[in-house]
DNA sequence: CTAAATTCATTTGTACACAAACGATCGGTC
DNA sequence: GACCGATCGTTTGTGTACAAATGAATTTAG
């Protein structure tokens, strides 16, 4: 036992397990994804400019685009939000005259959100500037970096 | 014109810029990073147990840990979070008892965070599930992979 | 065809995340 | 030693993010 005092001493007291011990925050993988969303959207906010779009609501836009129409728990899908965070995103782009939300005459449940001529005008000015914050957001990565990492990261979700 | 008439039908109408009508959201590292960090507050919440900890809690009880005391403007800088968010995360952990709050006595801006007993065993408990944790986000990567992905990642940031 | 299970939208409550503005305090300068 | 800019903690307001519960409508099972 006396023999490994000196291991002992570089170990952290009170028989705390070294992996314990030697954990480091900044090494974790869900501190690294959460900095560099983080990073992300401070760079989609100042790149969306004018267009005061939040990354979601871009998103919801976004789709609502590709697919003309669509449903509100069927938008929250495609962009991965719950329905509560739909319902907000939802209420919000109405409210600024992005969206129009009509009843489903099939489906009294469900209703049907479409863009309207802004909102169209708005999506695709969006995505003009949307290009550009991908570009700044993979800036610190080389040309043949880029691919690699995207592909581990789709591999990751 | 007329010669071009079937190239132009793909593409799509009124002249809209094929790079607007190419964008596609799933493929956007924005999107890829969110839905990355979604997954893994999913499997934090879910490996955590019965600790109760939210990924903030558990990384502010860490660095606390790691200095022995701190200020909360200081912690907010180690972890990533505004001054705003942290004042939050704090109120939280001082009311379970994790943490206790005492005015620094040189400087009377700034207060001194410790972990309590029961925060240094919460956390020292949470740790060896935080290790688990982040082998589950990682879990789709190759042993191969993932340092490459860690080292992209943190480029990123 | 009716009862059960499912789906859709909504509401409530908690927890980040950040901008913006605030008073209190400190450090340095003249 | 009074002023001035910077720092610290706090509050308010907006926007996700999600759990949990609800009622209305639809689908499925028996």
């Amino acid at each position: 036992m006396s023999k490994r005092a000196a291991k002992l001493a570089a170990v952290p007291p009170k028989g705390e397990a070294p992996a314990v011990a030697a954990y480091r925050l900044e090494e974790q993988v869900g501190h690294l994804l959460r900095r560099a969303h983080q990073r992300h959207a401070a760079i989609f906010q100042d790149g969306i400019g004018d267009l005061q779009l939040t990354p979601m609501q871009f998103a919801a836009l976004v789709k609502i685009r590709d697919l003309g129409k669509v449903s509100q728990n069927q938008l929250g899908r495609l962009t991965a939000m719950d329905p509560a965070t739909t319902q907000g995103v939802i209420q919000r782009l109405v409210a600024r005259g992005l969206i129009e939300r009509t009843a489903d005459p099939d489906d009294r449940r469900m209703t049907v959100l479409r863009l309207t001529a802004q909102g169209r005008a708005t999506v695709e000015a969006a995505i003009v500037r949307a290009v550009k914050i991908t570009e700044a957001t993979l800036a610190p990565l080389t040309e043949s970096e880029r691919p690699v990492f995207l592909a581990l990261l789709r591999k990751l979700i």
